[in-house]
DNA sequence: CGCTTAATTGAACATACTCAAAATTTGTGG
DNA sequence: CCACAAATTTTGAGTATGTTCAATTAAGCG
């Protein structure tokens, strides 16, 4: 499943807008393309199960990656959803323990891996790094503590507005503007909302019926995103 | 209500065991100490606002603190409870962004105050300090995520028996060795474990029937611990 | 000691879940 | 490219868990 060298994809090239290494610089970012792997991962397969132990960090160069605990019944909870350049259990890996989530590839991905001793050489040079990834922390820290609100207060209808907004915010659209660049089933939209996949159903469906947004398939159009937008509650 | 120069509490007493600064020096620690400020609160009394702008860090020198996030429907959901060495608000200190929650003193408390410029100086000169923020931040979330998970797949039971353990964990007990160290309102207990005021009420009274805790107005006492670990379905 | 806040109990109700069965889509091998 | 199997989506009906609302009792506090 490897890819060869050749066409190995290039850390320079990697739209890392938000993520830990947008700090560095083109030096920096060459070093840490060194000795770096790249894996293809088929849609479905997994890249780390809960439990595993970390030797490593992951980072998506093309793909999106669900991030999911398993609850006490077989029940699976998304905890968020990674993309284009989003680094994969960095968390367990800076706390050094196993990691507490699931990593699966819902579409065709490739994914750099790169040695947990190579990270922790750059996070002790370099200030900055460490610096920014406390900031990543902090941010990912306050998202979860904030789901946590909206969960416990937020009827079904409302989360599954959110889901669908930030999945817009996170992944945006097609050419069309309107439709969502990214296709979850709807039990995975359920998982991500806290929500069984019939309930889910009803309520996407309600949506369309309202025409706040439209369905096809496993392809959704944000028809009237203000009005979905008003729905889901939200502050921020 | 400014304490005096004189009681000023010592950064060096202070029993900050998992705490960010519990890895600084002693020479460090007294850094740390030189401006700072402390402040009483009664029980009740506010320290920050929700949406206010932090321009330090507070430092629970002795007391208790709840820190709670307001939902649509005046809704509170309290979403971590400090005490003794626990830092207050440096989440949002570190994202440079208002406050995200509220915090409240829950019993009379001594809190110190140091300056957000004191600590970015530490921070930036400290790469230990630095690494330690990390983890710590690594690990709240981790607690966060997880919390999340429980709280869509847990039954109410599970719930608040969790909510006792983790004080338990926390706080411990009094002398007695199965006293709770700590006195919450039913409606307070609700509120960390998402759950009405009179559900929470009949849920710990079915606990009481049960004898796996015994209740004494605002003392709850926890007679069968393993009992009650697993109703509340642990895993780690 | 009176007043406010918190705790308790009951009954009606609603939201979202469970279970089951049918229709549709998707993926795979020939 | 088609056919078949597997997975996913959809719909319905019954149900349970926890909420809401209202009224009462008890506790805390100035």
């Amino acid at each position: 499943m490897k890819s060869s060298k050749l066409d190995m994809p290039n850390c320079e090239d990697c739209q890392n807008k938000g993520g830990v290494f947008s700090c560095l610089s083109k030096q920096d970012k060459a070093i840490l393309g060194e000795d770096k792997g790249n894996n293809f991962y088929k849609k479905g397969q997994v890249i780390f199960y809960e439990g595993n132990h970390p030797h490593g960090l992951y980072c998506i160069f093309n793909g999106k990656v669900k991030i999911s605990k398993l609850g006490d019944e077989g029940k699976e909870q998304i905890v968020r959803i990674s993309g284009n350049a989003d680094t994969l259990g960095y968390r367990s890996l800076l706390c050094n323990e196993p990691y507490k989530a699931t990593a699966t590839a819902i579409e065709d991905s490739y994914i750099c891996y790169l040695s947990k001793k190579k990270f922790f050489e750059l996070l002790e040079s370099n200030n900055t790094l460490c610096l920014n990834t406390i900031q990543l922390l902090a941010r990912e820290l306050r998202q979860s503590e904030q789901q946590l609100v909206d969960i416990t207060q937020k009827s079904v209808r409302e989360r599954i507005a959110e889901v669908l907004m930030q999945l817009k915010g996170k992944f945006g659209t097609k050419p069309d503007g309107i439709t969502l660049d990214i296709r979850l089933t709807r039990r995975e939209i359920g998982d991500m909302a806290g929500v069984t996949t019939e309930t889910t159903i009803r309520t996407l469906s309600d949506l369309n019926k309202e025409e706040i947004i439209h369905i096809n398939g496993k392809d959704i159009q944000i028809l009237k995103p203000d009005q979905l937008h008003r729905i889901a509650n939200i502050e921020d």
